[in-house]
DNA sequence: ACCTGAACACCGTTCAAGT
DNA sequence: ACCTGAACACCGTTCAAGT
């Protein structure tokens, strides 16, 4: 019997590395920073990895891992503060939300589908933890923390995921945004309370919302006894 | 040249009812209601009402507006308070939040799908109306409740949406309820503010839960000067 | 155990051609 | 204007058969 060797179909091209469930998270995140979440398709993963797409199978139990493995690697980049130093414990939740968000609006499509996961990867239960640890160290009780902390996370990621909606609409598309238009053109007489906070639904910047909200949610959790 | 008349092929079967968009939704509901979401398809819509997919598109632009159109419909069975006569206003719009958010949990593919939504249809803007109605009852100031009502309403769609990825694992798949079995397993000395709250973290019936948070965020946005 | 090609069972949407 | 069949351009996942 003759060794083993590489077919001749195989032979002169670059060597195939093995398979391996980094490998095929690692092409992922380059595809979804290059084209975005909907180009990261069994098939085309398979086909950069110069496989068929039942071979990923083998490492990822269906797509919606590859979607958490894939928010997992990125949330790698997010500054986590130490919450046993921090001076300013609120400030440094603010601001650790706020680069969540921002994160996560830099793939609008990847935060839709995260609202349907539940994350479980080290790097975003490090996440849960610091938010967990900020919380205490603004003296918030422990049952407030446990339960609030998902809220904060929460709104964070649905806020990014509406984004998605306003990105996949073109501008020509005046159906872009059904809710604001709807909102706008709202009968007073059907719609009264619509109709008499019309100036302060269109008031503010998405930043100062951002930052309205999070301080809300933060003094909800902080204020109300479990 | 003879008078037009129905085809032969279709003599003798029931009258075709002409199309319309009410007649799509109306069956896109009922297959909801008896089938779920992911049944919901153009093309089974367009064989209940014995066309093909493309002839939709006349009254329906895209598969999201069936499904914005669709939570319209079954917001119609939500039953709303009246802000000017209620004595309890935030008795009121906690019970309207949790009946909102229950009314999701029947449908929680349909809650993801919201989520990707703005939902702009007549009984989702009735939903908002009252929303700030009973903010402005409870005597939160006109700016905190144009930007609070969409939180609140965020997170009751949220928490339904969460739902859905309970719902499509089998209780034989241990990773139903990935980040639950990750928080438990979390190491302590590298999850240190996990470990410090496991008991919490798992404490209280989701039911508790959802009224302790709504409760959170109603204090935080009428709390919260912006 | 790992890997594969092919098949299964579908999708939403567009388009040219009718009426 | 409304409606249509057929096509376009794909999907995720499973399975039997290899190595």
């Amino acid at each position: 019997m003759p060794p083993r060797r590489t077919p001749a179909s195989r032979r002169d091209r670059p060597a195939k590395p093995p398979l391996s469930r980094a490998g095929v998270v690692a092409v992922a995140l380059r595809i979804l920073r290059e084209e975005g979440l909907e180009k990261v398709t069994m098939r085309r993963l398979a086909g950069e990895l110069d496989t068929g797409p039942s071979s990923l199978y083998v490492y990822l139990q269906n797509m919606a891992e590859v979607h958490g493995a894939v928010l997992d690697a990125l949330l790698a980049d997010l500054p986590m503060p130490d919450p046993a130093t921090t001076k300013d414990p609120r400030g440094a939740l603010t601001d650790l939300l706020t680069a969540y968000t921002g994160l996560l609006f830099g793939y609008p499509s990847l935060a839709r589908s995260v609202l349907a996961l539940w994350p479980s990867g080290p790097n975003y239960l490090r996440l849960i933890d610091t938010t967990i640890a900020l919380l205490d160290a603004l003296g918030v009780p422990p049952r407030q923390a446990s339960w609030g902390f998902d809220v904060l996370l929460q709104y964070a990621t649905a806020t990014a995921a509406e984004q998605a909606t306003r990105d996949e609409s073109d501008d020509s598309d005046r159906e872009w945004d059904g809710l604001t238009e709807a909102i706008g053109r709202a009968p007073g007489r059907e719609y009264p309370a619509i109709a008499r906070h019309r100036d302060d639904l269109f008031s503010g910047t998405p930043e100062q919302k951002l930052r309205w909200t999070l301080t809300a949610l933060i003094n909800g959790v902080a204020g109300t006894p479990a």
